[in-house]
DNA sequence: CGGCATTATGACATCGATGTCAAACATAGT
DNA sequence: ACTATGTTTGACATCGATGTCATAATGCCG
C-alpha cells in the first residue's frame, strides 16, 4: 500500500533517482534509451511524484492563489473555473481563498495561505485586487500577482482586463441608435472600479449624441438584483418614465425587468432594458436580456499563463503581462427600437 | 527574505525543533513556561510552519479534495463555501476538483490529485458519490471520503444526506391541502438520485390522499431551466391544465414560471407552482418560488467534520458518520389555494 | 535519601523530491 | 595518442518539518 517513490523507480530502471527526475521533468542530458527505460518504468508502476516533496526542494509549490471577494457570485464561478482548468494544462493546482475583508483578522488569514502554503503566484479579482493592504501584503512576501480588471496603476502588477468604458459607450450607443433619448442608468457597487468605467462610457456616449441624461433617472445600486428591484421600483413609479434603462450589471438589470412586469410595463415595447455581464441568467430571463459578454475565461487563463510562465519574474511592465481582451456586445430582446406610439 | 523555519524558533527560544514542534502542535510533555516563551517567539518572528514539510514528514497532507460534476451550479458554489470556512476553521485547506465523467481519461486525472497530492479525505457530491469507477478509485487509493446525498449503499462509506423523499412528500401534502387535485410533476435528471426520492414522495403523497396523477402531467426534465421551459411549454399549450406543477428543482420551477407568463397564465392565481433547492433565483423571481430548503451549508460542514475527526479513520459504519440533516419547507408566494371560480 | 515511575527534552533519522558538484564518458581537433 | 571540450551520470546534501528513541530532569514514595 505503500506509494511508488523516485527511487523504485530509478531501482528497476537501473539508474540514479537523479536520472529519473531528470526525465520527469524533461531536463536535458539524458540519453535518449534511457529516457525511453525510464517512461516505460513509470507508467508500468503508475508512478506520480509527491507534490509535497517536490515543493519542499524545489522551493516552487506549483500552487496558485484565487482570492475571491464574493465567492457566492457568478463571476466568481465563472473565474474560479476558468482558472482551475488552465492550472491543471498546466500541471498547477489551484487553491481558492474566499476574502472577507470586513471580518477581523483577514489580512492575517492572507498571510497565513502565502506563507504556509508558498503559493507561487496569486490572481486577484475585483474589488480586492484594488485593495491597497492585500497588495501591500502580496508585495512584502514577494508573490507575484496578477490583478483582474483593476481600476487602474498599471504599474503596480501586471493585469487582465477589457475595456468596460468603451463597452458601456457602445451599449449606450446602440440604445441612442434605437431611438432613445431618454436612458436611465444604473451605476454599481461603487467599491468596484467597473461601476465608475461602466457609468463614464455610458456619460460619454450621452454627450457625444448631444443628450443629457434625466437626473431622477440616474442611480446608484450595489450590484444586487435587489437594488435593482428597489430602484427599479422608485423610477418605474414616477410620472416620467425613461424609454430605455441600461444597468450597470445583469443581476440590476433582472431586477428591472421583473419591476416592469410587476407595474405592467411590457417589455421591450414600452422599456428596453440592457445589462452587463452576461451572466446565465441573463439568458434564462424572459424576454432574454441585451448585454455585453466580458472575457471571464479568457482573462482567467490570461491571468494563469502569466503567472506559470517561466520569464515572468519580475518584469511586469513587459506589455505581455498587461493584457486587454475583448468585451463582445450580445444583442437579444430585451431592447427594441422606441416606440413612436403617444 | 528567507522565510522563518522552525530552526530559527529554536535557536532565538533556546530549545530543540522538536520543543517547538511539540509547541506548535499541541502535544503534551512541555513545561509551561517554555510553552509561553515559545509562543512568544513564534509570534515575534511571525513564523508558519511550511506546510509541504510537514505533510512530507507526518504523511498527512491536511488537505481536502471536494469533487464536483457541475462547479458552474449554484448547489457546487455552496457546497464549496461552505466546506472552505469550515476546513479554514479546521486548519485544513480545501483542492476543488471539477470533473467531467464525459471527458477522456478522468479518471486518470482523479487518481492524479489523490496521488500527488495525498489528499487526507475527499468530499463527493451527487451525482459523482454514486459513481462505481470513482469510488473504486479511492477505495484503491485508501482514502476515505464523504459521499453527500447518495444513492443508497450506506455501507460504503460514511455520508451526509437530507431526506429528500420526505420533502417531497411534505409539499405534495401541502399542496394537496390547498385543495389541489391535479397536481403536475416535472422529474430531474436521472442520473441524480434524488431525482427518483423526491419524485417518489410526491406519488406518495398523491396515493395517501387517493389522488392520481395525471398520465400527461408527469414529465422528465433534466433539472435545468431550459429543460423547465420546454416541458411547461408543452404541457401549459394543452387542453388540460394542472392547477399546481411542482418541479424537481428551482431551476425547472422557474422555467415554468417563465413560460406561464409566456402563455398569460396568471402564478399563483392559476396555476400554483412548487420549487426544490430555495436556489438564489427561487427567491429572486416574481413571485418568489415556494421550496424546500436544502442544508447544503450544514452538510458540506459535516463532510468536513467527519474526514478531520481524528477518531474517523475506518470506522464508517458509526452512527456518527452516517447524518441525516433537516430540511426547511419555505413557503412562499408561487402557490396558493386552488381557485374555485369556473 | 535512595529507588522508581513519570515527565521533559533533544539528537538523529526520515519523508521524497531537487540542487550542486565532481567524476566518468564521449567526441573532436591536432 | 593526447588534450580540450562537452555530455551524461550519480553521490550526497538539502528543503523544513515530524517520528522515534534514548537520556536527563523531576516527583513521589517509603
Amino acid at each position: 500500500m505503500r506509494a511508488v517513490t523516485i527511487k523504485d523507480v530509478a531501482a528497476r530502471a537501473g539508474v540514479s533517482a537523479k536520472t529519473v527526475s531528470r526525465v520527469i521533468n524533461g531536463e536535458a542530458h539524458v540519453r535518449p534509451n534511457i529516457q525511453e527505460i525510464v517512461k516505460r518504468i513509470v507508467a508500468e508502476l503508475d508512478y506520480r511524484p509527491n507534490a509535497f516533496a517536490r515543493s519542499l526542494s524545489s522551493s516552487r509549490s506549483y500552487l496558485l492563489g484565487l482570492f475571491l471577494d464574493d465567492p457566492g457570485s457568478g463571476y466568481a464561478a465563472d473565474i474560479q473555473l476558468a482558472s482551475l482548468l488552465r492550472c491543471r494544462q498546466r500541471s498547477y493546482h489551484l487553491v481558492v481563498e474566499p476574502i472577507d475583508v470586513t471580518s477581523a483578522g483577514w489580512l492575517e488569514q492572507v498571510n497565513d495561505s502565502i506563507h504556509a502554503l508558498r503559493l507561487d503566484g496569486a490572481i486577484l479579482t475585483p474589488p480586492l485586487c484594488d485593495n491597497p493592504d492585500l497588495l501591500a501584503a502580496f508585495d512584502a512576501a514577494g508573490l507575484p500577482y496578477v490583478r483582474i480588471s483593476p481600476s487602474g496603476r498599471p504599474e503596480r502588477s501586471s493585469l487582465v482586463r477589457m475595456d468596460d468604458r468603451a463597452a458601456a459607450h457602445e451599449m449606450t450607443g446602440y440604445l441612442i441608435g434605437l431611438g432613445h433619448r431618454d436612458i436611465g442608468y444604473i451605476k454599481g457597487d461603487p467599491a468596484h472600479s467597473a461601476s465608475s468605467q461602466r457609468f463614464e462610457g455610458y456619460l460619454a456616449a450621452m454627450a457625444a449624441a448631444g443628450l443629457v441624461p434625466h437626473a431622477e433617472h440616474i442611480r446608484e445600486g450595489d450590484f444586487s438584483f435587489r437594488s435593482g428591484l428597489a430602484i427599479a421600483d422608485e423610477m418605474l413609479g414616477a410620472a416620467v418614465l425613461p424609454t430605455a434603462i441600461f444597468a450597470g450589471n445583469d443581476d440590476m438589470a433582472l431586477g428591472v425587468l421583473v419591476t416592469a412586469m410587476k407595474h405592467g410595463i411590457a417589455v421591450p415595447r414600452q422599456l428596453s432594458i440592457a445589462g452587463f455581464d452576461d451572466a446565465p441568467t441573463a439568458r434564462a430571463a424572459w424576454p432574454q436580456l441585451t448585454t455585453i459578454r466580458q472575457p471571464k475565461a479568457e482573462m482567467a487563463a490570461a491571468a494563469v499563463d502569466i503567472l506559470v510562465d517561466p520569464h515572468y519574474r519580475g518584469n511586469i511592465t513587459d506589455p505581455g503581462y498587461q493584457r486587454l481582451l475583448d468585451y463582445e456586445f450580445i444583442e437579444r430582446s430585451s431592447t427594441a427600437a422606441v416606440d413612436k406610439r403617444p
